[in-house]
DNA sequence: TCTGGGGTCCTAGGACCC
DNA sequence: TCTGGGGTCCTAGGACCC
């Protein structure tokens, strides 16, 4: 018999929102945007306007992630919209998990916001999980300002759902023993795992509630999702045995995709966009020292049908000029013409190092040069910043530094 | 001034091989 | 005369997450 698992899911409240209030307070902003109408919102201009999180009143008026902020203001015109600070998200993200390692080495990152932590491993240091939760909780707050929930069940889906139940400043549990009581009741539509498009099928087949696809028949729901059914019913009986995976895990691919500040159908608009991308993407490729053996490039029309167009290569690179290269053929050989509104890359297949396949064409030391100028370039702008050096046009490196 | 960006995982069809 | 079948790789698209 094993020993039984508690996990705990920690999750910061309407971290965006949290962080940029702080941010907004050590700079000598008179009140905390986390007790007004407040969201935290894209560039409308630049065509990134939406809520990219949203304070406790703002979701009082109804106000929701992922919608347009114009609709936001419909719903709530008192509200005021703030940018989004990435580096000092990230930042605080670290902190976070920094302060959290302090206790236990057992730590997956979900997100930027988010991680498990396997306490089961470490009771027998710090003892009453629930009275441990209240003290981090509690040190979270008091070092780095923050509030955050936190979720203890018996698996990472169940402290994850548990992490959920009612905001902010809040520590839940769903053991084994509370599924019934605690997680059947819910809307299906909140399962973990479940989105808008599985929870539309759902409804139609009659299954409204955690309960209702608990005891759902799995030949039958098979018909309509097939292997996914099974996963789906174990889910909603809050069965998950996957483990909290501590190291970092191996980037699987690197993407970078920006919404252009007008639809666009010119090459001469679009090449320099891609060729500013190229390098954003190459750069990051030669910092985890990698290399990658696919490239796609990804593009969405003006009616927001997206395409992607991969090819494998038959030498893995980090070139950029490779990769420029590849995708502005992938993209001539995809592009039906139509005005775009998105373009980007992604880099798939990632590896170590590569043993070059013998090719007639292949002019080794020639690659070897281009590689070590790359390198060079890295460092130049890791000294001097992204504008000092790039053959991308004055276009494409704005663009860029709109977004770092 | 309507609709982000960075990920992961899954599926399905076709090519290709034995 | 009637036309395998299993495995793997590649590509495109879709669902979902934060």
């Amino acid at each position: 018999m094993s020993m039984e698992r508690i996990i705990f899911h920690i999750d910061v409240n309407n971290a965006f929102l949290s962080w940029t209030a702080l941010d907004l307070l050590r700079k000598g902003y008179q009140y905390d945007i986390r007790e007004s109408y407040a969201a935290i919102g894209g560039d409308e201009k630049s065509r990134r306007g939406i809520v990219l999180a949203k304070s406790p009143k703002a979701k009082k008026c109804g106000v929701t992630t992922g919608e347009t902020l114009y609709i936001a203001r419909k719903k709530c015109p008192a509200i005021r919209f703030y940018p989004p600070n990435y580096e000092w998200y990230q930042y605080n993200s670290k902190a976070l998990f920094q302060l959290l390692s302090h206790y236990s080495p057992d730590i997956e990152v979900a997100s930027i916001d988010e991680c498990y932590l396997d306490y089961g491993k470490v009771k027998n240091l710090y003892g009453d999980e629930y009275e441990f939760a209240k003290k981090i909780q509690k040190e979270i707050f008091d070092t780095l300002g923050f509030t955050v929930n936190i979720g203890i069940a018996n698996s990472k889906l169940c402290a994850k759902m548990a992490s959920d139940f009612s905001k902010p400043n809040k520590i839940h549990t769903l053991y084994n023993w509370e599924i019934k009581e605690k997680l059947f009741p819910l809307p299906v539509d909140d399962l973990f795992g479940i989105g808008k498009q599985t929870s539309a099928k759902l409804h139609r087949l009659n299954i409204h509630t955690i309960s209702d696809l608990a005891h759902a028949n799995p030949v039958e729901l098979s018909k309509y999702f097939k292997n996914s059914a099974t996963k789906m019913i174990e889910w909603a009986n809050g069965i998950d045995d996957s483990e909290v995976i501590s190291e970092e895990t191996e980037r699987k691919g690197i993407s970078n995709t920006t919404t252009l500040p007008k639809d666009m159908s010119r090459t001469e608009e679009i090449f320099p966009i891609l060729q500013a991308i190229s390098e954003n993407v190459s750069t990051s490729l030669r910092k985890k020292e990698k290399y990658a053996s696919v490239i796609a490039v990804i593009f969405k029309d003006k009616f927001f049908k997206s395409y992607t167009h991969q090819r494998k290569l038959e030498n893995p690179t980090c070139s950029t000029s490779v990769i420029f290269e590849v995708s502005k053929e992938l993209f001539l050989e995809g592009w039906k013409r139509e005005p775009i509104r998105l373009i980007g890359i992604r880099l798939d297949q990632l590896t170590d190092h590569v043993t070059y396949q013998s090719s007639l064409f292949e002019d080794f030391e020639e690659k070897k040069e281009q590689e070590t100028l790359d390198f060079v370039v890295d460092e130049i702008k890791k000294k001097f910043g992204d504008q000092a050096i790039g053959k991308a046009s004055l276009t494409g490196n704005q663009i860029k530094r709109k977004f770092d």
